[in-house]
DNA sequence: CACTTTTATGTAAATTTTTTGCATTTCTTC
DNA sequence: GAAGAAATGCAAAAAATTTACATAAAAGTG
């Protein structure tokens, strides 16, 4: 049966001339009963919010742009088995790739769903701002982390995956580190380098001796080989960043009869499949994306239920470290 | 500015009384009339119909369960980049993994969008007759290979793929073969079997020597060699059904001191990105996800334009073969 | 082929839904 | 605490949708 304004109007205890308003103004005031509103019309599937949040679930967009890779289907993946055990839906929502300023489509989404996830690299903290402007007191995360968060965040605590990672070469032994960066515009990969670095620099003994900026691609990583071989270096700890670099490394090195993990040992950031294929076993950083799914919608959830207005906060998903034969220890 | 049944009416030139009683018919009948009324629905984005095919573009929703892996990632993908150059619109439909009879969803489904792509490997031939049976003549196209396909099919040459590989072993000079197959129900991976198996028989002098069923993953790639092993079996051509199965075969053999390309050749299928990244580098079926994501589009443009009921056609995307080091020619 | 039955459609009336003018109440600001 | 702004309800007006009835076209029947 058709829902209309009347089941609105008597779900809130407004009136239905009320409830026509609140829907048909174009700017948002948050209100505690314009959000009443917009909830009981997702609730009960008005129509302009079919799809958003059927039986009574909250609804949640993630917003992304699609790439391909192993990384998406497990960010998709993560969301999709992580809203199965609670109240809430998620809806996938695709930025067109070369829309740099989705500001406006976020907006018009925030009108359709509960809460929004944005896991969106190429957002500036200007677009964050914008954003937090015209959406107002609004359930509206961030997926990555950011030097200066304009808003809430849920994101993989980066900076303790490179901690943790100069912290098991040193366990292993090792006092030589070296490092292949990413785009240290991305601040995730920013901070990746930085535990890293932090650690190698608050130890005593540990010494940086080598290091190369990528673009966490495989390419990158077979130049920064090219690199790596020139300066001679042996008996050293590298960190690979991400592992499609540790994938071009260790190959590049493999090719020059270089023995992994007697002449270096190493570790990535992702823990993609393929970490367990590669002869030997890539040491890596484990993200856990249904963690990350799991925390993101809790976190809606809470906003929508508090109705609170928490502006940058920043929930840390920990990472772990699955250490394999590419940093065993020396003989 | 909302759009009434009036819009519908003026659009198709009936009355409004005909598109109302139309629009909430239960069951399809599928007339020429019922036909521009939901399309015009559609297009003009009738309130159910919204995010349905805006702007007067074609709306297709790719249905299919979500599952890891980098498989998943490039579908999605190639369909999505796929659209960008046509005036259709893609929209991405999950449904449940544990949900093996979703022919009630597909049939709401085909009301909202002008045609369905579906890639479903746990539907069964029945099924597919259910849906053809409840949506008529509707665009509607299945993604995977059938024995014997209820709706027309746009899907990778999954036999030539294999044939493919068999010949490029023959004119590596191989006379022994060998294969790992995938879950034979599966149509796709039955077809690539034969696809090789057919390439083996035909041709003189050729001998199949040894085969292992495994279910395309890693670890059926690493039994499957210890299988193999015991054979004492070397100077062999063996085609891996899927690149997964090939990269726990190769890693197994290596860590068994077996030299590839020198004691066997290998090659896999899906030609995934860490082809390259395995030493030796993997030669592999490549599958074109944009490819099959253009000519799907255009198959169901063309049913929507035409209005046809053709019924179990299929067109096949070709793959081509990406030769690397697992198979270099004999020293 | 003539007849009946079913289906599709339009017109216009009936019904339902949505919007808006006006009055009243509640909240903000100075 | 007064003035102005915003929110709300009621009821009338407007708009949208459904339905009763009539007719025409299509399909089925003897």
């Amino acid at each position: 049966m058709r829902v209309t304004l009347k089941h609105i109007s008597d779900d809130t205890g407004l009136s239905i001339a009320t409830v026509s308003r609140t829907l048909n103004r174009k700017k948002r005031r948050y209100s505690a009963n314009e959000e009443k509103i917009y909830a009981s019309a997702r609730k009960l599937g008005y129509p302009f919010f079919t799809n958003a949040g059927e039986n009574g679930k909250v609804s949640i967009a993630l917003v992304m742009k699609l790439f391909e890779g192993e990384f998406y289907s497990s960010l998709i993946n993560g969301f999709y088995e992580a809203s199965g055990n609670t109240d809430s839906e998620i809806v996938f929502s695709y930025v067109e790739k070369q829309n740099d300023n989705p500001v406006d489509d976020i907006i018009s989404l925030s009108k359709k769903y509960s809460g929004i996830c944005l896991f969106l690299p190429s957002m500036t903290d200007n677009h964050y701002l914008k954003i937090k402007e015209k959406v107002g007191r609004y359930p509206i995360i961030s997926l990555l982390p950011s030097k200066n968060p304009k808003i809430d965040t849920v994101c993989f605590d980066s900076y303790r995956g490179g901690y943790m990672m100069a912290k098991h070469f040193e366990e292993r032994g090792y006092k030589k580190f070296g490092y292949i960066s990413g785009p240290t515009r991305r601040a995730d990969a920013l901070f990746r380098k930085n535990g890293f670095l932090n650690h190698v620099h608050e130890s005593n003994g540990l010494e940086l001796v080598w290091s190369y900026e990528g673009d966490f691609s495989t390419n990158a990583g077979i130049s920064a080989f090219a690199e790596f071989k020139k300066t001679g270096l042996k008996d050293t700890a590298i960190f690979g960043g991400n592992d499609y670099s540790c994938f071009g490394f260790m190959k590049a090195a493999l090719e020059s009869d270089y023995k992994i993990p007697d002449d270096f040992i190493i570790g990535g950031y992702d823990n993609l499949s393929f970490c367990e294929n590669f002869t030997p076993e890539l040491t890596s950083v484990v993200t856990d994306f249904h963690e990350l799914g799991k925390k993101a919608i809790r976190t809606i959830e809470n906003l929508v239920t508090d109705n609170m207005d928490t502006v940058g906060q920043i929930s840390m998903i920990p990472v772990r470290i699955k250490i394999r034969n590419s940093s065993a220890p020396k003989r």
